[in-house]
DNA sequence: CTGTTAGCGCGTTCAT
DNA sequence: ATGAACGCGCTAACAG
């Protein structure tokens, strides 16, 4: 390891020292500078300006280690590339910024347990507060979440005991099955669903969907609620061996757990029927989420807006509170929603 | 501050040294544990039991301090929520995910200022390397990503001197334009295309087209090339307004710079015409970027795939070099790509 | 207002 | 094979 006796730059990065060195004053002046202030203005034009000069930044790294804070918010997302996540961090970021908190994600590509390594890396790396865009939470993420020593925010699912915001996931698909059903009263309907790991999607949804078609007279047996991934090509393969099953009466409404699944499910009526979801013969497809793409290209369809921006921007303000007096009570919100095109 | 004399813990963390206490060895002991290895058997089963036991992880921050590397990497996007940077962030992570890094993203939302403030915050953090996926690429932009301390790959944009990994746009652009031309020869044409900031969507893209329709004999006025923003809604608003001018002769094309544009095409395009783009007398969309969702619900359009997925790949390998050696000469690489739907 | 002192939690000599 | 001592770059507490 070299240095110039001028103490200008070793390697590459310059050190609070250094420039105290350079401008003839001690190393805590400096800090005061970059911090509190409590500095004449004559050393604060000079500091100023070897700053200027030299290009100096300080080092978080040691100022993170010496303060325990970092003014970073981690945010752990479940997928990057959907609408619904894009929405969320916008909130998020929205509320963040303007307290001063920069927000990193850690994208887990729908891997559960890349989660909670993500988590870890955030509360070690470390950072004042983190959020939780969940899916499925299993036990391992519950412990984790009571127990963490940094502050966490839960967005998307309901986990008692735990900050957090979620939808109205069960209201809202009750009230756009029941809207459909009163328009198609009697129609013969199918369910492309997903995994009962993921509470609000899997189960709170499906059941308001349900029991919101229920109300119109419509009931969709168990052999019509099909499994699907939470894709596009999933939801057209399933939509897909529906409407080639023989043995299924001509389906009228086909309801889709997602926008994503539902695109899917469109794609497979239009190849079977040549004519779009909801014309002509073929059955109309309900999403879930107000994907605006979708929305675009289909000309619209049923579906739910779940205010996701919003739930960003609750699930920012919750964590503020609680990295700023970390005894807060443990909140949970739900959100309320909007039923398009029914 | 209080802690029990036992060591065990304080406050909430757990350092080395308290480890150290408890299993009745040294921190040094403990740190060649994690590291090096230089430990007895013994010791080592010692160890292992008391990290198990309490669940002890060591702080990256005072490891990153006294090493200088982190295990990091930074990558700055434009957006989250499109399937195009989705591709890519997926491509960045598998490379890096088997070489024992983690990503963590830096979300601009198009704000090409705050990109210089991510990079900024990666490289002090610090992070051993970084990605930005560009679009537009500023004068301040290159001075920073040239005289950077820590190594940086761009993807998406060509840098004179910068390691790079982009995209033929310009090629792309012009077999897709040759191919519709070919097909709908004589056709009347639009294009609703972006700012030219964005070098390669902008500039290359667009002249691509323009050259692969006129080699089919399509020639596009300069009135009939609309500036959008890189949004469905832009879009939709830019076509509508075309649609609507009385002085224009019908439309038979409409090419967009994106798929998220043409999108919104395709939404005026139907409200106009009643039917969906490409079918009737409606004009025939085109798009950029192969967007899955957008091709599911339209039953296809001619579009462009890229390689997004693969240009993270590369990149996340370009990165991985130059981490391991500064010194390795800047390369650029450009990718292939697939016409789709023409 | 200013400088000195003492760590933050680790990894790394250099002794033993 | 092991431990003592030091320092990474910065800031908090104290003395002046």
């Amino acid at each position: 390891m070299t240095w110039t006796s001028s103490g200008a730059r070793r390697g590459a990065t310059m050190t609070i020292k250094e420039l105290a060195e350079r401008v003839g004053v001690s190393p805590a002046m400096i800090s005061r500078y970059l911090n509190n202030g409590y500095v004449s203005e004559e050393n604060r034009a000079k500091i100023a300006a070897a700053i200027e000069e030299t290009g100096f930044t300080p080092s978080r790294q040691a100022r993170n280690l010496r303060t325990g804070k970092t003014s970073l918010v981690g945010v752990v997302v479940p997928k990057i590339s959907t609408e619904t996540i894009g929405r969320v961090t916008a909130g998020v970021e929205e509320v963040l910024g303007r307290q001063g908190y920069q927000m990193i994600l850690g994208n887990t590509d729908n891997d559960a347990s890349a989660e909670l390594d993500y988590l870890r890396l955030f509360e070690r790396y470390p950072v004042d507060g983190m959020i939780l865009v969940a899916t499925e939470v299993t036990p391992a993420h519950e412990r984790f979440l009571r127990e963490s020593k940094t502050p966490v925010v839960v967005i998307g699912q309901r986990v008692p005991g735990v900050n957090c915001v979620y939808h109205d996931d069960e209201g809202a698909a009750f009230e756009l099955g029941r809207r459909v059903a009163e328009k198609r009263p009697g129609a013969s309907a199918a369910m492309i669903w997903v995994t009962e790991k993921d509470r609000a999607v899997g189960i709170e949804r499906r059941d308001g969907m349900l029991a919101g078609l229920a109300t119109g007279g419509i009931e969709v047996p168990d052999a019509r609620v099909r499994k699907a991934a939470f894709t596009t090509a999933s939801g057209y393969e399933q939509t897909h061996l529906l409407l080639e099953d023989p043995a299924t009466p001509a389906l009228d409404l086909v309801c889709c757990a997602t926008d994503l699944i539902a695109a899917g499910a469109m794609k497979a009526v239009l190849e079977r029927y040549g004519e779009p979801a909801g014309t002509g013969n073929a059955p109309l497809v309900t999403g879930f989420g107000d994907n605006e793409l979708a929305q675009a290209v289909s000309g619209g369809f049923p579906t739910v807006h779940l205010g996701n921006r919003t739930s960003g921007v609750r699930g920012a303000e919750a964590l503020i509170s609680l990295m700023e007096n970390p005894r807060t009570m443990p909140a949970s919100t739900m959100l309320g929603f909007r039923v398009v095109n029914a």
